[in-house]
DNA sequence: AGTAGTGTGTGCCTTATATCACAATCGGGA
DNA sequence: TCCCGATTGTGATATAAGGCACACACTACT
């Protein structure tokens, strides 16, 4: 649908291999589950086990982890702990991101008071608003700054994701903004179909899409 | 992924087409444009222009409308406000749908207020909680049930989608209430792999998800 | 040490989706 | 009325994703 890179390829020690983007769209769904199967004590898993919690055929599971390396032993399954590690690794989630948020309405707030990013190591370090009666005020606990600001903040607070919750028409040049200042991820909540270079990663969270193409289903 | 239906026959007059999930996906981004250009007085656009708008091949375009009817005319391209009103009548939006939140935490709180659904058609009309506190109580000029009237609720307001905001551990049961009541539809805020019949239809939104997949493409 | 049982990794095949490319058609102007 | 430029609708083709099925590897048990 957008532009963008449908495929990478992953390093792995010898061979560079080609991960389609859908793959790599799995991962944090595995992550998600090895973590809960950590956390209750299980030591090892096998795919079918893994594709019965996932509503997934084993072999899926298995060729996409095969897209990262041999990390399963035969007969007995995947060590959940070093699974769920080589997994976050791979994934750049052994480490913390920092993000920041432009448009602080309702929809920005209610995204920033969202308390299940910072558990998972995103943190929203910086607020951006184009009215000027919201610049300088405090959002839980973050100053809103001016949209001008975003190149300096990007840089200075080492800014690596942009969460977008402007209204529509101004989504693009918002978009845009953050594509100059250097971000390279674009978490967009705006219902516009946006724009972003090929080097930027832009995912959009849009329910009422979501809703509008279920209603093809219901009968009545 | 989830196990569901990929496809569903489209009764066209003449013959029945099978129309792939994906294509019916798109049809509202369609929408969405065409309502744009029709509200800036635009009465006749090719699908070279849609795709441009859409970041998409005009090839793609033409050949997921073709699954439903042939609505363009060669040398001039499409009738804006007839095709946008053929879609919609196509995707069910053509009227309105009832739906219900399950979970008045502040995630349900912050959907029952966002102000988006309203002007599409989708109205909420009924709100649910396990929270015995909570029950009885406004939010939002709506009165919060308890989780076991949903049955008896979808019933006597004809409601056809349920949108859950529940915690993680109580997702599934309530999905699988809402599928017991009726429902064909869900949107499924809560961070789990949820599990629904073939014939009900679901969609996840899951922005830590949508970051975790991201992050793989950061280089920093 | 040998053997039975289990589950991975992957080549190959099937299915799904996207794109190409061109004949068919439309409207406007000479 | 006829021709020309534009753009559709779609068969054919190319690309991508998913699933099967089995050789191979590993463990446990005797």
């Amino acid at each position: 649908m957008a532009t963008g890179s449908i495929q990478t390829t992953y390093s792995n020690g010898s061979d560079d291999v080609v991960v389609p983007d859908v793959v790599v769209e799995r991962l944090p769904l595995y992550v998600r589950v090895l973590t809960a199967l950590a956390a209750s004590g299980i030591d090892m898993v096998s795919s079918e086990q893994l594709g019965d919690q996932l509503h997934m055929t084993p072999a899926q599971i298995r060729k996409d982890l095969s897209y990262f390396g041999r990390f399963g032993k035969q007969g007995r399954g995947y060590n959940v702990v070093a699974l769920v590690n080589k997994l976050k690794t791979i994934l750049g989630l052994d480490r913390s991101w920092n993000a920041c948020i432009v448009g602080m309405g309702r929809l920005g707030r209610a995204i920033a008071s969202y308390p299940g990013f910072a558990p998972e190591g995103f943190k929203i370090v910086a607020a951006f608003d184009a009215d000027q009666s919201l610049i300088g005020t405090n959002v839980d606990n973050l100053p809103v700054r001016s949209i001008s600001d975003i190149r300096q903040a990007v840089e200075e607070d080492d800014i690596a994701i942009g969460i977008v919750a402007v209204p529509a028409v101004a989504a693009q040049s918002v978009i845009d903004s953050l594509v100059d200042a250097g971000i390279e991820a674009i978490l967009n909540y705006a219902p516009v179909t946006a724009y972003a270079p090929d080097h930027v990663k832009i995912k959009n969270i849009d329910p009422v899409i979501s809703l509008q193409s279920m209603t093809y289903y219901l009968k009545s």
